[in-house]
DNA sequence: GATGAATGAGATTTCATTCAT
DNA sequence: GATGAATGAAATCTCATTCAT
């Protein structure tokens, strides 16, 4: 605990530096790619020296690490809150689209981060973040097995399914803007729609009011990624 | 016209030799991304020094948009014929999802570049990438609109569905191997039925026999990626 | 004087410190060089920051130069007692070769520091080293000299003998480790017959009882190098 | 083989290039230490780029265990050819101090480089640099045994004064300079002659001509040293 | 007195590319 | 036409050191 005013000043200012450094790679990692990124745009984009950056963030692999650990983990708590309130395999499914579709469009950068960089980690860092996805990923697995298990949806494959509906919802990152024609909310029930469809689910179920009903995924959402920054170098 | 017999062999030892960059260039950008890629790596992966390389190829740039446009190419080679022979919308985008899917699966390296790095081209390049993917898209955009208009679909925002969708469909490219469980005939249905279902169009046609027939998709993909590479050094 | 309890605590803590710091530093420029040895790693195995070793030891420099200085002169201090206490050369040289065989035996990261980082010194530094190191080879210059005046020794060049001796004896530091086939005291010895025999002096003197007993050599260098660190800082 | 005039005057330029840098190497290696000498440093003192000079030489370490390789060889070919022809155990002594103390004198940095920077070689090349030090050095070893077995030699351990005698006469690269008092046959001689002491040969033999005839080694050493550089980029 | 924070300068190495032949 | 030679610029990362508290 730090023991003075200006103890807790410098920890506050060093998040804020680690908070600039943070973002600045987000932004760059998402618009360049990781390998497209020099640690020194990273460094200016950040207004810090090359130096201060490794003393705040260690490697640019560190780095990389970071941001997906940090978005993984979050994209898991969110889907583990969603299995745990919905027992019902259909709605299961709509929320996580929800919680998948509002993530992507809110933090387009650091699940593009997410999405496309897992091939740049140096093997021991994309092992760990493989196995963070997998279990991200885990819960719709499950919740594709129990619909079917139920009878409510009909998939050739399940694994296929699954990635398709992931992508599918993914893709939403890619080009979601505040003030479009479509409000976030419809943007994520549409595709919680497709999502049932894709699945077979009966279209009664396509048109249950938890498909539209997107309310407790943003406030799900919005409560998790609010949370600081983990603690700088591992 | 070549003259002389030497001059036949010389051209021939030239294709053999762009050839093998190009199939170097495109398996090593699709594992490790443009940028993540030496332009020596590439050179010794192709047997070649690295000025070799710049002599068939030109610019590292210049050989990733090659890449892109020859796929692209294709892509809406194959997109245009199958518009061409179906009215439907239905059917025609069930022939749209199985060519996309086809191609995705058996040539997920070109695939890969062609979804990821858009952004890695030089502006110029960029410019004319976009463009030849956009004209692609296009066969999309209007086969949604017509089903829509029809009263076949029923989409949200057509071009949220469209993007969805081919999203959906690009996934393929990452995990599909032969020997898997499922046949590629059978996913590429699979993803065809799964598109109308996200379409809204109703189950009838969801189980209409151009879902399943996925016979002429396969012929065309056969036979529009079969040729050979475009002249050099744009 | 420290007034007070805690003073003298702090002073306490203080040695620990610079103990373990000087410890660590000769252990490591020993093993891996001057320029091999980075600063954080040597505070690093001192168990502080890079910052408190600045506080305690100086620059990189005067820490090494501290470690050659406090070397130099515990060697120069033996050969002086060695050289006060026997007036035959022969015997001198026996003595001067038992107490420099038994501190690079002993001490082997301190005298390899002396032996093979004086270049590694800025220059004012250096200076100061090579004028002790100077300071200890007079003792053995005189002794070479006396006995080649008295008759005893037979050498082409003094001081191409003197330094062929010293870097002989200095060759233990490299290979002695306790509880091997050979005591310490007969390597000592034995080094002793090799020089006088290299000397030309005769069979007596290199079957003298001088030439094998150690005994004094031992307490001498255990006593010399017994002592604390020299104060910190110059 | 080359095949045209100017080929053959670039792989001279090649050859010239390549010689610079090798100097340079040598010389700042022995001077400042390997991990003293920056690569920049390097490339000045060669002329070079540092970009070229890795065209030239591969990385650092490559340089580095070039060099040893190099000088390694030339030692171990020099101690071979003096073991081919002597028969006698002290002759053969004789003769490997009179190789490696000229090898030494006119070869200082080379040398220099060879006796302290093994510790700076990568593992690989480390183990290889030693294997080759070994190889050299059991001409030594083999020498003092058989004089042992015959009763020419007295040693307490073996090895301990295999090493002693090494690093006695290694000692001259530190300080010969043409145009001292004395020549260097005399020094060659000279450390023979402290040698066969140190042996314990009986004083007739350190007499013997075949310690004051250095004129064989000469011819060896200079014969020896005179090749080309190695190949270039392992 | 003691130390976490911070950095300018520099380390080694690789980059994509051009050039002379 | 084809390629070994060559390099300026930039890559990532570490260096020894200082400073504010």
């Amino acid at each position: 605990m730090p023991r003075s005013r200006s103890e807790q000043q410098a920890g506050a200012d060093r998040e804020v530096a680690r908070t600039r450094v943070w973002r600045a790679a987000v932004e760059l990692f998402a618009a360049k790619g990781f390998h497209g990124t020099g640690i020194r745009e990273l460094a200016d984009a950040a207004g810090l020296s090359s130096a201060s950056l490794y003393h705040y963030m260690g490697s640019k692999d560190d780095l990389l690490f970071g941001i997906m650990r940090h978005s993984l983990l979050r994209l898991g708590a969110a889907a583990q809150r969603v299995s745990e309130r919905t027992a019902e395999p259909g709605e299961r499914i709509a929320g996580l689209v929800h919680v998948h579709v509002l993530s992507h469009a809110l933090y387009p950068d650091e699940t593009a981060v997410v999405d496309h960089e897992l091939r740049a980690l140096g093997p021991e860092h994309r092992k760990a973040a493989v196995a963070l996805r997998d279990s991200y990923e885990d819960y719709w697995r499950r919740a594709v097995a129990d619909g079917c298990d139920t009878g409510l949806f009909h998939a050739p494959e399940r694994s296929v399914v699954r990635i398709a509906l992931l992508e599918m919802c993914s893709a939403v990152a890619g080009w979601y803007a505040p003030g479009g024609p479509l409000g976030l909310d419809e943007i994520a029930a549409a595709h919680a729609r497709m999502a049932l469809a894709a699945l077979g689910a009966p279209p009664e179920v396509q048109r249950a009011p938890f498909v539209t009903d997107v309310s407790h995924a943003r406030r799900l959402v919005e409560e998790i990624w609010q949370v600081a920054l983990p603690p700088g170098r591992a």
